[in-house]
DNA sequence: ATACCGACCTGTCAGC
DNA sequence: TGCTGACAGGTCGGTA
């Protein structure tokens, strides 16, 4: 489900609903655990923390814990996962995989119905926090974007959705911001002029900021921290259009698999 | 080192 | 109505 303007909506509502809030006690359930570390463990260090700040690196949400030498938690969504902040009474979803206790009676709840979702316990090393496998697309330069793609023999698609490279971008944005530069996904990103790349940095930018503005995208299933639909997905110029006409042209929008990925892209305005 | 491909899961929808 | 297959926003591990 989640890239970075979805995960970005998620972390600051739950960070605005639970921030200076006590764990009081976990519950994590489920079979196999989608737990890099083992639930007993990940429970007894969660209990009885103060949630100090939550916010988004790359696709991550990260959890500050007080104490001291305290690891962060990550949360990771996948594809299908929520991360809810609800009232104890409310009914509690079908595959709900943890639900954190907080001392003002509300939950915290994660639910995943794919369970590509993932959650995990990160020491600090120096102090220093999670840093996410790759740049974060809001921030990096034109000079640090530029030399991420130079000689690089990968379709520009396949390079974009690397998290290794760029952190938060996913299926949705990587085809909008294609279609707003009109590069066609299936070119060479070690092809690309540095002019092209600099567009395609302003686009990508452009792109997610009005999608963090509008909630994120809600395609399936995804919802903020209160259950609320995004409406970007009212935005999306090629994403999931294939068939339909360009809104600029009026040629019919394309379908292909790149990266084992759903693709599309507008063969008229798309070079 | 880098890149592709299938696997991991469940739910939904189109087509028969 | 009910079955089957394709597809879904992500990542990982094995293989080339």
């Amino acid at each position: 489900m989640p890239e970075l303007p979805e995960v970005e909506t998620v972390a600051n509502g739950v960070n605005q609903r639970v921030r200076g809030e006590r764990i009081e006690s976990v519950w994590l359930g489920s079979k196999p655990e989608p737990f890099k570390t083992g639930p007993s463990e990940m429970a007894k260090i969660l209990t009885g923390r103060r949630i100090e700040r939550v916010y988004r690196i790359g696709k991550h949400i990260v959890f500050d814990l007080d104490g001291n030498d305290a690891p962060q938690w990550i949360v990771h969504l996948g594809m299908t996962g929520r991360l809810l902040v609800s009232a104890a009474s409310a009914s509690v979803p079908l595959h709900t995989h943890a639900i954190l206790k907080l001392t003002t009676g509300r939950e915290l709840r994660f639910v995943d119905p794919r369970r590509f979702g993932r959650l995990a316990l990160q020491k600090r090393v120096n102090s220093s926090g999670f840093q996410g496998p790759g740049h974060e697309p809001l921030t990096i330069s034109i000079e640090q974007f530029t030399s991420l793609f130079r000689g690089r023999k990968t379709t520009i698609k396949a390079a974009l959705l690397n998290q290794k490279l760029l952190h938060g971008v996913g299926n949705i944005y990587a085809d909008e911001s294609l279609f707003r530069v009109g590069i066609r996904p299936t070119r060479m990103a070690g092809r690309l002029t540095r002019e092209q790349l600099a567009r395609l940095r302003s686009a990508l930018q452009e792109v997610m900021q009005h999608a963090i503005a509008m909630g994120g995208s809600s395609v399936s299933d995804y919802v903020d921290a209160d259950g609320v639909k995004g409406y970007f997905q009212l935005e999306h110029r090629v994403y999931m259009r294939g068939g339909q006409p360009c809104l600029v042209c009026g040629t019919s929008i394309r379908r292909i698999v790149l990266a084992g990925r759903g693709t599309h892209f507008c063969p008229m305005c798309q070079k």
